[in-house]
DNA sequence: AATGAAACCTGACAGC
DNA sequence: TGCTGTCAGGTTTCAT
């Protein structure tokens, strides 16, 4: 399940691989769910404009695109500005191939690049999402409702980025909710770029049960649970992520954080440290793994 | 306003 | 062999 560290992965490879690349054109699949902007704006916004770098936002991957200037444009020599925006999902993956490499099932956009390879977004359940949006001109497709509010200067995503946030401000963000901790960790409103694994993990790590309610947290435990998130979430970039379903990186190389979880998935088994049964629920929906001793 | 649950999707896997 | 049921969980949508 892609998160923070491994949308972080692969929008740094990607960074890595594409930029200052120009798009020729792009090819777009019939099913429609993925686009949240209409293909035809995607397309439109892609072609023809060159990559100026791909970054992480939450859990979005930004590509921010440098877009041809007007034929007629008597402005001078305003570069004019858009984003392409790409969200996983659950099985969403990027790749960046050669042309002559076979184009895998579940494919649904190719972003062919001037030196002939591709940009490939590949996604089984088509939970991901694709869109765009033109920042210099006018607003032609929003990403989705929430960022209809966006600055000019684009996507910023609709929370608070884990590995930026003062512990005072991370503490201030559960005041008054009665939310387990662990929904609230989840909520990409609150912080984005959480998800389920690593919810898990900083729990164990801070030795907070899933299913205390946020706002009654003490201080203490909220200063060690913002500490244990951005240890995990740091660890796992550099370790290139958790590949626990489907998840590889720009080149299709997995990740090796998921040899460090040490709750998730493991219901039943032994916890590491007390080797009590980790227990297993639900909250939020979620299947949710913790040690009911070290954790209170 | 806040919260919870269901729905969207397909592949992997267990059990019969 | 092949069927059925369960699980995976990010986000949106709907209900309370």
């Amino acid at each position: 399940m892609p998160e923070l560290p491994e949308v972080e992965t692969v929008a740094r490879g990607l960074d890595l691989r594409v930029r200052g690349q120009k798009i020729t054109s792009v090819w777009l699949g019939e099913k429609l769910e993925p686009f949240r902007s209409p293909p035809a704006d995607i397309a439109a916004i892609l072609a023809g404009s060159t990559i100026e770098k791909v970054r992480r936002v939450g859990k979005h991957i930004v590509v921010d695109l440098v877009r041809p200037a007007p034929k007629q444009s008597r402005m001078g020599h305003a570069a004019r500005q858009a984003q392409w925006l790409v969200h996983l999902g659950m099985t969403g993956r990027l790749l960046v191939s050669q042309p002559d490499v076979p184009v895998p099932p579940h494919t649904h956009a190719i972003v062919l690049l001037e030196d002939h390879r591709e940009i490939r977004f590949v996604d089984p359940r088509r939970f991901g999402r694709l869109s765009v949006i033109d920042i210099s001109g006018p607003r032609t497709s929003p990403a989705g409702k929430q960022d209809r509010a966006q600055p000019a200067e684009g996507f910023t995503g609709s929370g608070r980025e884990p590995l930026d946030i003062s512990p005072q401000d991370f503490r201030a963000l559960f005041r008054g909710r009665r939310t387990p901790i662990k929904s609230a960790l989840l909520n990409q409103k609150l912080l984005h770029g959480v998800g389920n694994i690593y919810a898990d993990e900083s729990l164990f790590r801070a030795g907070i049960r899933p299913l205390r309610q946020a706002g009654r947290l003490t201080g203490k435990q909220l200063a060690k649970l913002h500490a244990a998130l951005q240890a995990v979430l740091r660890e796992a970039i550099a370790l290139g992520g958790s590949s626990v379903s489907d998840y590889v990186d720009a080149d299709g190389v997995r990740g090796f954080f998921q040899l460090e979880h040490k709750v998730y998935l493991r219901g039943g088994e032994p916890c590491l440290v007390c080797r009590t049964p980790i227990r297993r629920i639900v909250v939020a929906g979620r299947g949710t793994h913790y040690c009911h001793r070290c954790q209170e």
